[in-house]
DNA sequence: TAAGTGTATCAAGTCAGTTAATACACTTAA
DNA sequence: TTAAGTGTATTAACTGACTTGATACACTTA
């Protein structure tokens, strides 16, 4: 379910957060679906039950997971965070496309890199 | 010239390498062109020279400046650095267009975002 | 020769991240 | 009621990256 890379810079606790926005975000886990317990996640990864506990709480902080004492922890049902989650990428997109004009990158390059990977029609460039 | 941030989570001599690559990229400094000695940047910046001197090392590999013991580091002529930061920054794009697709982001709102940018036609989405 | 340059080294300190151990309150099921 | 599993909190300690501060040496230029 979750995998640790350890050549990434990034702390743990963070790449934990992270592949459980993704998990929530695209569904994997439903909402109100009860994720691992902080221990059981511990032994899992082969790390300290604070490690994850640290990445459970960034995850409720944001809103992705809610928290029952003595039960554990479940996915949020929040539809607004679909929207939060659409309006991160696209500043993302808008940040990269940015740094390319500045670059002086053309429009009809950025264009084609988007159709390249929408599947779209690509243009010849032989 | 250089502005450092405190707030910013990466290390200084990080910062201060990011920042020499926009200036000699977006041709503020030119080619052949001698930058600050490690010592008076270190100075300007209240900082240790060590700090520099990494920056300066990490410049140097990268190809950004050549460095001429007892002279000064200078602005490398490198046509070849200009290609490879347009594929950085293309590379860049590839994962932000490929996040907002998987995230089920549609075709058209992409090419909105980037026709926003690069001032074309804006589609009325009233 | 003196001043400025890059380079190298070392010891020390700071800080974030992580580990390890322990404890406590709560919920659930036997 | 009891035992097991849950979240939560605390503390001490370790590690590694980063940074500082000081010093030293070789080179180039005026």
């Amino acid at each position: 379910m979750i995998q640790l890379d350890y050549k990434d810079r990034r702390p743990l606790y963070e790449q934990v957060t992270e592949r459980f926005q993704e998990l929530i975000l695209n569904g994997v886990l439903q909402p109100d679906e009860k994720i691992p317990s902080v221990r059981s996640m511990a032994m899992e990864l082969s790390v300290t039950p604070n490690t994850i506990q640290r990445a459970y709480s960034e995850l409720e902080k944001s809103g992705y997971i809610y928290t029952v004492t003595g039960r554990g922890n479940f996915v949020s049902s929040s539809t607004a965070l679909h929207a939060l989650h659409r309006e991160n990428i696209l500043s993302s997109l808008k940040t990269a496309v940015t740094k390319a004009k500045s670059s002086g990158i053309s429009r009809e390059d950025v264009l084609e890199t988007v159709e390249l990977i929408y599947g779209g029609v690509t243009y010849d460039t032989n």
